[in-house]
DNA sequence: CGTCGTCTTGATTAACCTCAAGAGGTGTGG
DNA sequence: CCACACCTCTTGAGGTTAATCAAGACGACG
């Protein structure tokens, strides 16, 4: 347990190297962040809308989703977290939470205090601004999914959607750009992408029918990257944020 | 000249401290800041998407918007500026940008070094943190919008759209969040709603005719702000992040 | 074997887009 | 000072995308 606790802050720290360098001692620091494992089956809400929380959650595995609700009762989901995402890493600076969390997928979390981030962020200016970066990162994918949402039709929504999480899963280690785990079923994409769940139905066929890409049991494979990447406009810059200088 | 830079400055501070508790010296050191003025003719850009940037903008007067452009020339705004905001307080930790900045209106800017800004945050933890948090609102706002384009009609994304700008302007105080000059046109609301500009034409119409809210001269009136808040959805929530502690 | 969640398909409807044309206002040059 | 160009707003008609309504199929699991 404890182990797996550790392993988890080692990704975590993975993560953040790729778009911050950190010295020793500043890498031995988020070693040392103490942590608590929590298991979340399928459909569990983690966080309320609304709620004050007092931690940030490391996702250990499986997937989560952040969501608004409306008051119809329809959810849009804003942003998908795969194992190594610090969900609401943003929440140490802005405890109170306008939107929700969820488990998708049965998912385990480390939540981590955010006293201890904030003591961490006060002594090493060099993680403060890792922590920053990092935000910064899910502002940048939010950005495209305002663009995604608001300009494109469903395929090219979709298409963007599937490339977004295939190029993050590898960058995550945990799968390839071209055949990924995507832990979600096809009305989540559908709250995702601002469409109905026929509609992603109708779109995921004429992709596979076409031989571009299959979603499938919860697995994501590629066929034609190439041509998956056209149809959607993706640009991979938005996710590789570089650092200064 | 110099006087209106410092006026900006203070703004800026003003509004780092609607949020961030900071003590005298940490005033004083935003104070210190030195920047550029530069104003913008209305319709020009400010940052072209993919360019390395190594200052932020802080606006002084005037509507900015960032923006992504599609394949086919279709734009979308994902973000307005007032006097107040810094536009790209983000591209201190990540000055590579995804997107571009345009002066929808005449603008005067004042343009701030990131070396400063880093040398700051690492001196003063507690400015690191109200950078950090000011970005935060940032995405707070894109979060919000991606949920307003993703899952609302027309109708409810135009009138939130005017619910926030209303209640930004206020808090910036440039006007209140029943009259307040909101400086686009009707083809830059589409832009930034995802909708034809003739779509929003119809709607403003409709929301003018039924005695809710008036956009008429790049001013914004709203007769009945409970019931625009209500076919808005909105909530002020997510503009008001609350302080740690 | 039956239930439930998810996916699939068809038919109809509604929201929004596209194309087209004209009106009002403003700035500019003759 | 008028004429013209240009930008923005307005209105109409018809087309398209995606939503809604409805029903069934498939697979996992108790």
């Amino acid at each position: 347990m404890l182990g797996t606790a550790q392993t988890a802050m080692d990704a975590f720290l993975r993560r953040l190297l790729l778009r911050s360098a950190l010295g020793p001692e500043e890498q031995a620091a988020i070693r040392g962040l103490k942590g608590q494992l929590i298991e979340f089956a399928a459909r569990r809400d983690v966080v309320l809308p609304g709620q004050r929380i007092e931690h940030a959650c490391l996702t250990v595995a499986g997937l989560l989703g952040r969501f608004d609700q409306m008051k119809d009762g329809s959810r849009q989901i804003t942003a998908f977290y795969l194992p190594g995402d610090m969900c609401d890493l943003h929440s140490v600076v802005a405890p109170v939470t306008g939107w929700g969390l969820t488990a998708l997928s049965g998912a385990t979390l480390l939540q981590i205090a955010h006293a201890d981030l904030r003591e961490l962020a006060r002594r090493y200016p060099a993680l403060a601004l890792a922590f920053w970066r990092d935000t910064t990162t899910d502002a940048s994918i939010l950005s495209k999914w305002v663009a995604n949402i608001g300009r494109k039709d469903a395929r090219a929504r979709i298409a963007h959607l599937l490339c977004e999480m295939g190029l993050r899963s590898e960058m995550a280690g945990i799968g390839t750009r071209t055949a990924f785990r995507f832990d979600a079923t096809q009305e989540l994409i559908a709250d995702a992408v601002g469409l109905t769940p026929i509609h992603v139905n109708r779109v995921l066929s004429t992709l596979r029918s076409e031989g571009v890409a299959v979603f499938r049991n919860r697995m994501a494979e590629v066929q034609d990257w190439d041509r998956l990447a056209a149809i959607a406009e993706f640009s991979t810059a938005f996710l590789l944020l570089d650092e200064p200088r």
